[in-house]
DNA sequence: CTGGACTAAAGTGTATACACTTTCATATCC
DNA sequence: GGATATGAAAGTGTATACACTTTAGTCCAG
C-alpha cells in the first residue's frame, strides 16, 4: 500500500508535528519513540484501532521496548493511545460522539482565547497568522492526499491564536484536542471538500483580527469551528454519499 | 515531622483522589504507583520542588522502578511532575503566574460548563451537588490541617458540575487543573481564611442551580473562581502579612 | 464439516543487571 | 583558606531476561 503522504509532503509537515513528538536525532529515546509513532500515523502505516507496533518503533529508534512503553504511557494520558491489559497499546479511534465533544471543547476554549488574543494582538502576531494562512492555502493546492497535512496546518493557525492569549495551559489543552482529532480518526472521516471552506473562514478570521472588533474576531473563529463540526458530523452520518477518490499522485 | 493530615482524615479523602490515582490493591502496578505518590503528596511527605522517591514508591507497592517510571511519565504529561535528565523526577512547583493562569483556564471552562450543566440539571444532580457541599462544610469544621483535604472536596463540587455538562474532555481538563493546583503548590500557599468564604460562595452557586437562571448560576460560579484567584494571588504577594499557625491537632 | 481441547509460537509486563551520570566527600594545590 | 581535582557511592536510564498471557494453529471427537 502506497503512502498517502509523499516523502516531499512529509518533510514539509515536520514543523507542525505535535508537541513533544518532534523527536529529532538528538532527543531522548522516549521523545523519539513518540515522534516515530506520530510519523507512522501521519503516513497511514498505523490507523485508528490498530495495534501500536512497539517492536518496530523500538527497532527503528534503536532502543528497547522500555523507553517506548514510557512514551506510550504519556500518549495514553493525552488520549492518543489506549492500553489493553496484556495486549499492548492500540491507537485510539474516536467515536462520532467524541468528535463532536472535542469540537464543543474547542469552541469553549477558542472563543475565550480569541478575545484575549485580540486584546493582545500586535504586528508580529498578525504576520505569523497571515503566514500560516498562506501555508494552509498552499498545502491544499498541493499534490497527494493532503488531509492530515492540511489539518496540521489548520491546527497551527488555531494554536497560534491561543498562544497569543498568553495562557499556556489553554494552549496545550487546545493543542491536545487537535492531536486527537487529527491522529485518532480514520482518514476517511475527513471530508475532502471541507478544507476549501475552512480556508475562506480562516481568511475572514484573519481579517477580523487585522481590522475588526473583538466580537467579530471571536464570531469568525466560532463560525469556523461550528461549520467544521457540522460538516464532519454530517459526513460521519453518511460517509458514502460523497465517495471520494484518494489521490496518490 | 508529623503528618499534617491525620490517618482518620486521610481515609476520608480516598474517594476524592485524582482520577487514575485511586490505586486500590487490585489495580496495576502503574496505577498503584501513581496512587501512592498522590498519598505521599497529600500527606506532605513529598512537597513541590522535591525529588520523587522512586525507590520508596517501588518498594511500597512491591514492584520495581520500571512501572513506577511509566506512571511518572503519565504524571509528567499531566504537569504534576517534571523529568530532570539523569536526575529523575521532581514534584512540580507552580509559580505564582502559573497559578493565576490555571485559575483563568478554570474560569474559561467552568463558565462554559455551568451553562450546559444548568440546561441539563435534574434532581439527582442537585442532590449530589448538595451532598458535596455538605461534605465541604463538614470537612472545614474538622480537625487538623485540612487545606489539601478541603481543596479535594472543592474540586469534587466543581468537577461534578462539569460532568453534568456531558463533555468528558472538558471534565478531564478541569480535573487536571485542580490536581495541579492542589498537588503542586506548597501548603503555605493555601490561605486558610479563604475556605470559609468559598463555602458561602458554593452555597450561593448551589442555590442558583436549584432556583435561579442560567446567567445567575454561571455568575455565581465565576464569582467563586475570581474570588479564589484574587485571594490566592494576594496571599502569594504577601504571604507573611497573615502568619498562620498550622494546626497539627 | 464444526466446535472444543491441547500445543506451540508470539507478545506483554516487569524484575533485574549494568553502563553511565550525578553527587558528595575527601584530598590536593595555589 | 578557598578553590579545584579525585574518588567512591548513590542514583538514573535502558537493555536484557523471563514468567505469564494471549493468539494461532493443530488435532481430535462428535
Amino acid at each position: 500500500m502506497q503512502l498517502a503522504i509523499s516523502p516531499d509532503d512529509f518533510h514539509r509537515l515536520e514543523p507542525y508535528l505535535p508537541t513533544g513528538m518532534a523527536g529529532g536525532p538528538s532527543s531522548t529515546p522516549v521523545e523519539r519513540a513518540a515522534g516515530f509513532l506520530a510519523r507512522l500515523v501521519l503516513s497511514h502505516r498505523v490507523t485508528p484501532g490498530q495495534k501500536v507496533p512497539m517492536d518496530e518503533i523500538a527497532l527503528h529508534i534503536g532502543a528497547s521496548r522500555t523507553p517506548v512503553r514510557e512514551a506510550l504511557r504519556r500518549l495514553e494520558t493525552e488520549g492518543l493511545v489506549a492500553s489493553l491489559p496484556n495486549r499492548g497499546f492500540i491507537l485510539r479511534r474516536l467515536e462520532a460522539v467524541e468528535v463532536s465533544q472535542l469540537y464543543e471543547a474547542r469552541q469553549c476554549i477558542e472563543a475565550f482565547v480569541a478575545r484575549r488574543a485580540f486584546e493582545r494582538r500586535n504586528p508580529g502576531f498578525l504576520d505569523e497568522l497571515g503566514s500560516l494562512h498562506g501555508t494552509y492555502e498552499h498545502v491544499l493546492r498541493g499534490p497527494g492526499d493532503c488531509r492530515r497535512l492540511g489539518m496540521l496546518v489548520d491546527k497551527a493557525f488555531h494554536v497560534r491564536i491561543a498562544r497569543q492569549a498568553g495562557n499556556p495551559h489553554l494552549t496545550a489543552s487546545l493543542s491536545n484536542m487537535f492531536d486527537r482529532l487529527i491522529l485518532t480518526r480514520p482518514i476517511e472521516d475527513f471530508p475532502l471538500g471541507r478544507m476549501g471552506e475552512a480556508v475562506a473562514e480562516h481568511a475572514l478570521a484573519l481579517a477580523r483580527f487585522q481590522s475588526g472588533t473583538v466580537d467579530e474576531a471571536e464570531a469568525a473563529l466560532v463560525h469556523n469551528i461550528r461549520n467544521g463540526c457540522e460538516a464532519i458530523v454530517a459526513h460521519l452520518r453518511s460517509p458514502l454519499e460523497f465517495p471520494v477518490s484518494i489521490g496518490t499522485r
